[in-house]
RNA sequence: GGAAGGUUGGCGGAGUGGUUGAACGCGGCGGUCUUGAAAACCGUUGACUCGAAAGGGUCCGGGGGUUCGAAUCCCUCACCUUCCGCCA
């Protein structure tokens, strides 16, 4: 949620900040009003309430003594009819503000490009020089198919589309990727590992913003009312739900694996084929929660983590800042990796890095207490460190070689037993 | 799944329907003392919200009710603990 008081005491430039993303004069212009509305009526009835409890008081006394106290209580009795009647009003008037802030996204922040969808988007860099080899590439389904490493149709026998079964040197592959980013995040990057639950409350899918809005894109488990996560942004980020940390604690840098569920409704068709858009896949994701002060400083760390990875990997890939339309909705500033898919030729993004400021923490309710001794909201960012399919489709189209076997690179060997390469007769 | 008990401030733990935002203890912070530290002693110490301020309002698991007045009574939901059953 966006800060009622600077749309309240701002209204002019935030509604101009918010024209940029899109976003029309009338849904702040009904929060300002509800605002003020709801202050009007909190009045009323906070004014009724110090005299009810005044006189309740007085009540009491009397009582003790013994003195007559039914006209009292039959006059308190009609303030309380009061108090109710526009505590109900309150009510009414502060769910719908609240829904009205709910709709409003975040701020962009100043120097992000104008722009409604991605043609907006700015290239920053592109990291590392692709140059096609000599030999055809093949794409990652018909190198996987040669080297047996993933499964479709089995899939789909076990669950349905969109749930790709991963087998063999593929499967260990991907478990070494996974324990090579989470180290690397926690070795050299001041990460700790989190190890969550895949399966949260409506709590939580409501505190990092899912829900409401976004509830058919989730799996839900009706009888218990838990949800699936689609990204450990949701558990990790809610680990701190109304908490109060300390301001000497900050940054809390904290990174997990976990697999991520996502319906993809509307998507049917996008992208479909083999591994680039599925149901279920694995990613390394990271969380700060950090002082107000450093976290635009804070977002260039992040998305310099998330870059090491690619690094490491020796993988050719361009980052993305996002245009004020492009962003999702509780950003104020984003970028994007991509990765340079040679034989789809196309650029497929593997993280999203992006700074929240307080919008998702004020919704989380997640504040820290500063040296100056005032309880204040933290900013939070996140990005994906990175997820795993297309990061693996990547691999298997830049590191193949021309006999059709996969060149592993050196920082995951030690994690695969030393093999050197992904071959279809499964020998390094 | 069955039975019982519980849910109070950072933690432990009191609490009579009426100056109880809440005793007491611990912890935290500030101070006295000390070469320094410890101990001891003194003081202080929740969050949210409306307001320019003075000041006000709300919060004792969530929601609803009774009452002039609820942490305290009633209903309901959630969660936790223990025992029994089942089980990786």
């Amino acid at each position: 949620m966006i800060d009622i008081k600077k749309l309240r005491d701002n209204f002019e430039e935030t509604a101009k900040a918010l024209a940029r993303r899109g976003v029309g004069p009338e849904k702040p212009a009904a929060a300002r009003d509800l605002d003020a509305r709801r202050r009007a009526l909190l009045g009323e009835t906070e004014n009724l309430k110090a005299k009810r409890n005044a006189a309740s008081k007085q009540i009491g006394i009397v009582a003790k003594q013994g003195g007559d106290i039914a006209a009292a209580k039959e006059e308190m009795r009609k303030v309380g009819d009061r108090i109710a009647e526009i505590d109900r009003e309150l009510a009414t008037v502060e769910h719908d503000l609240r829904e009205t802030l709910l709709m409003i996204p975040n701020l962009p922040a100043p120097e992000i490009p104008d722009g409604l969808d991605s043609s907006g988007n700015k290239v920053v860099r592109t990291v590392g020089e692709w140059k096609d080899p000599s030999y055809r590439i093949m794409d990652h389904i018909e190198v996987g198919e040669k080297l047996g490493i993933f499964d479709f149709p089995r899939g789909v026998k076990l669950t349905g589309t969109g749930f790709p079964v991963i087998l063999g040197q593929g499967a260990k592959l991907q478990r070494a990727l996974i324990q090579y980013m989470l180290d690397v995040h926690c070795r050299t990057q001041g990460y700790t590992e989190m190890l969550p639950p895949f399966v949260v409350n409506s709590d939580s899918m409501t505190g990092t913003g899912q829900l409401p809005k976004f509830a058919e894109d989730l799996y839900h488990c009706q009888i218990d009312d838990f949800w699936l996560i689609p990204t450990a942004e949701v558990p990790v980020t809610n680990f701190y739900r109304d908490d109060i940390l300390q301001a000497k604690d900050l940054p809390v840098k904290l990174t997990a694996y976990t697999p991520c569920f996502r319906r993809e409704a509307g998507s049917a068709g996008k992208m479909t084929r083999g591994m680039l858009r599925v149901h279920q896949f694995d990613k390394v994701e990271m969380v700060n929660f950090v002082h107000p002060d450093t976290s635009f400083d804070q977002l260039e760390t992040l998305v310099g983590e998330a870059e090491a990875i690619l690094k490491g990997l020796g993988l050719c890939y361009r980052v993305l800042m996002l245009c004020a339309g492009d962003m999702g909705f509780s950003a104020a500033k984003c970028y994007d990796l991509e990765l340079w898919a040679p034989a789809e030729k196309q650029w497929l993004e593997v993280s999203s890095c992006s700074c929240f400021t307080d919008y998702q923490a004020r919704r989380l309710n997640c504040r820290f207490k500063d040296t100056d001794g005032k309880t204040k909201l933290v900013h939070t960012l996140n990005g994906s460190g990175v997820a795993l399919p297309r990061l693996m489709v990547a691999m298997l189209e830049q590191h193949q070689l021309e006999d059709g076997s996969i060149e592993i690179p050196e920082v995951l060997r030690p994690y695969m037993n030393g093999q050197e390469r992904l071959t279809s007769d499964g020998q390094a």
